[in-house]
RNA sequence: GCCGGAUUAGCUCAGCCCGGUAGAGCAGCUGAUUUGUAAUCAGAAGGUCGAGGGUUCGAAUCCCUCAUCCGGCACCA
């Protein structure tokens, strides 16, 4: 039944490995990688965790039988984190099926900073089931099974994973190409269906890993398919990377922007408006510099802004196809003569509408028409989540109608813009993905490699680059999709730009061309920001609260060490509201120790302390967030330095 | 929408297992203190325990239904 996993290769011959330093060394027979590690020192056979063979990462059991490249995996390799996590998954399963006999194993692969298994079993795990689950996770590494690679024939791994209850395990099997065989890893008396690699055994997994969360997920990630059990773990080399990981987890939770949007009295939501947000005073005052801010950057790249209205008839969705797709997720209402209308949940069809007025000629083109628009879309109860994903939204939007020669350079001019606003608001990591054409799509293949050709040609001009998401258009054209990188790592999708020559068709925008004729315009959708909802919601993650200056909702608060300073405290307050700072006055009977704590849990940017001396002179005390030292300045010079850094990236 | 967990004062949480009608800290309020850079002191007050139903002499506590939130899954024009 097995076989080793071996290299096909002529017998009796030497083998010549070529190790990464590039030194040559000969053997007389073909050997494993944990050979080759023994034979260049016993340090390295200890540490040793896989082999790469030709680039391709390979257990170390594995025989080499002909001429390689190959290089020794230990834990200090980028790759070997794969091959801890793979191995943890592994472990976990055989922890949960000791305790649990019954409990059905799916799949467990890989994910970002860990791994996940998922369980058949019709009883919950509990959070204290996961305690219990680690715990003997951690003797079955001390236990240090090795790992062992059988290869199996496919018909024999089905029944034999049938005959032990494994139905998932055998459904999945199945659906591998007949013929193939199968690879099968055990771990003492425990073995899982498995393409690998693997580490030598269990204790290699090490300690530095952790059982998260359990939640529920479809089997196959289908929705119609029973639900499963997931339980995911994260898994490092040591304990103390485990624990960096932890604390980067504690500080994302620090910086939730739903509990920061309560404590800086920025939003709340409530149970009456789901999915709604209600914007406070201070909330607002951000969302209005940001749009104030994008409203200035559209002006400057010519765009016109409009505004579309917020209830349109049905049949104007059915005609753009709206309604047949997403009916289930748009608000309606019924007026009393039996019309029904919808709340819109995007801005495109009444853009087009704009468009549609009077007649558009060639030199109207590019026509770069923005709206903020206000939209709704009754999103799943499950998917909601603060800021993040909301029923009631706002976006930076707007539709480029151009001729197809013109996608280039608007594609260009658009992603010029795009980075320097997220410069602008702190962002310097930003991934492009490139998404083309989907398997069911509108549109002859034609004008797809045009409008793929024009896409990708406008990015490379811009000197950005992208990966490939192959597959993943619209079905109404190819799109990129700008990925911002926030302070923590973690990544957000915002921005994006969509080619679209099917919508102008459906609800028929036409302009004349030079040629007197008739011609249908592409319509380029984008957004920087995405929605206003959610790129709040990142912004205060991203920053954790410490929003700079130009974007804090008080910029500069004025605190008195006693009363007798209140009336030139007024004057300051009344000197910064001039210059447009935003500035509040605290003339409160407390300790300066007092308002400079809470002023600073508040997160205002800058403290203007003023006592006997600071009216005497004329001057106020300057505190920054963040720092413990003062600057004692002329008020004149307050004013000016602060109204300059009140006036944003744009000067 | 699905799985699991949660919901007690403005906020953070205890009390629930084992039923006898609610407690802390912070905030807020009142008073004193006029203070020089991350919490001055004192006092009084604050809760139909998410909603509805059931069991019980009696429910924050046990049971059911619903709502919302949290973590995932699915969805995301």
């Amino acid at each position: 039944m097995t076989a080793p996993n071996q290299t096909a290769a002529p017998q009796g011959a030497g083998v010549a490995i070529t190790l990464p330093d590039g030194s040559v060394r000969r053997f007389d027979r073909p050997v494993t990688g944990a050979e080759i590690a023994a034979a260049i020192g016993p340090g390295l056979a200890k540490a040793a965790l896989a082999l790469e063979i030709d680039g391709r990462i390979v257990d170390l059991a594995t025989v080499v039988a002909r001429a390689a490249r190959i290089a020794i995996v230990t834990r200090k390799d980028p790759i070997a984190l794969e091959i801890i996590r793979h191995d943890a998954a592994h472990v976990l399963a055989q922890a949960v099926q000791e305790i649990y006999p019954g409990t059905q194993v799916t799949i467990g692969p890989n994910i970002e900073n860990g791994f996940y298994y998922d369980f058949a079993r019709p009883a919950p795990f509990t959070p204290e089931d996961l305690a219990r689950i680690e715990a003997r996770m951690h003797e079955i590494i001390a236990r240090n099974a090795p790992f062992v690679r059988e290869e199996w024939d496919r018909e024999d791994a089905i029944t034999a994973f049938k005959e032990k209850g494994e139905h998932y395990k055998a459904a999945l099997i199945e659906g591998f190409p007949a013929g193939e065989g199968i690879s099968v890893y055990r771990q003492g008396d425990w073995l899982d269906l498995c393409r690998g690699p693997h580490g030598p055994a269990t204790g290699h997994i090490g300690k530095g890993f952790k059982l998260l969360k359990v939640a529920g997920a479809y089997w196959r990630g289908d929705s119609r398919n029973e639900m499963l059990q997931r339980i995911y773990g994260t898994a490092w080399r040591d304990e103390k990377e485990l624990a960096h990981y932890l604390a980067l987890l504690e500080e994302a939770e620090r910086r939730d922007h739903r509990r920061l949007g309560r404590e800086m009295e920025l939003f709340h939501f409530q149970e009456e408006a789901v999915g709604s947000v209600f914007w406070h005073p201070k909330g607002w005052q951000l969302y209005r510099v940001i749009e104030d801010y994008i409203r200035a950057r559209l002006k400057r790249e010519h765009y016109v802004e409009v505004r579309t209205p917020q209830l349109v008839d049905r049949t104007l969705w059915e005609m753009s196809g709206h309604w047949e797709k997403f009916r289930d997720h748009m608000f309606t209402a019924q007026t009393e003569d039996q019309r029904i209308f919808a709340l819109k949940p995007m801005n495109c069809p009444c853009h087009v509408q704009i468009f549609r007025q009077g007649l558009k000629s060639y030199r109207d083109l590019p026509l770069r028409m923005a709206e903020f628009g206000s939209c709704h879309r009754y999103e799943p109860s499950g998917a909601l989540h603060g800021l993040m994903r909301v029923r009631a939204f706002t976006q930076d939007d707007a539709h480029i109608f151009c001729t197809e020669d013109q996608i280039t350079a608007e594609t260009r001019r658009f992603c010029d813009v795009l980075m320097s606003v997220y410069r602008d608001f702190g962002y310097d990591d930003v991934r492009i993905k490139f998404s083309d054409r989907p398997a069911t799509r509108a549109g002859t293949d034609a004008i797809w490699d045009k409008a793929e050709d024009a896409l990708k040609r406008a990015v490379e001009a811009a000197g950005l680059t992208f990966t490939l998401n192959p597959g993943e258009g619209a079905f109404y054209g190819p799109k990129l999709e700008f990925v911002l990188r926030d302070a923590l790592g973690r990544d957000w999708q915002c921005g994006t730009l969509q080619v679209d020559f099917v919508l102008p068709e459906r609800l028929d925008a036409s302009y004349v061309g030079e040629d007197g004729q008739k011609h249908r315009p592409v319509m380029l959708h984008r957004a920087i920001l995405g929605s206003f909802e959610r790129f709040i919601g990142i912004l205060i993650e991203h920053h954790a609260g410490r929003l700079p200056f130009w974007l804090a909702p008080v910029q500069a608060v004025v605190a008195t060490i006693t009363n007798d300073s209140d009336a030139y405290a007024a004057e300051v307050r009344d000197a910064l509201d001039a210059a447009g700072i935003r500035a509040e006055i605290d003339d409160r009977n407390e300790k300066i120790s007092y308002k400079v704590r809470e002023h600073s849990v508040a997160k205002v940017p800058v403290i203007l302390a003023v006592g006997k001396r600071e009216v005497e002179n004329r001057e106020v005390a300057l505190r920054r967030l963040g720092r413990n030292d003062q600057e004692v300045l002329a008020l004149e010079d307050v004013i000016t330095r602060l109204g300059a850094e009140a006036r944003g990236p744009l000067g």
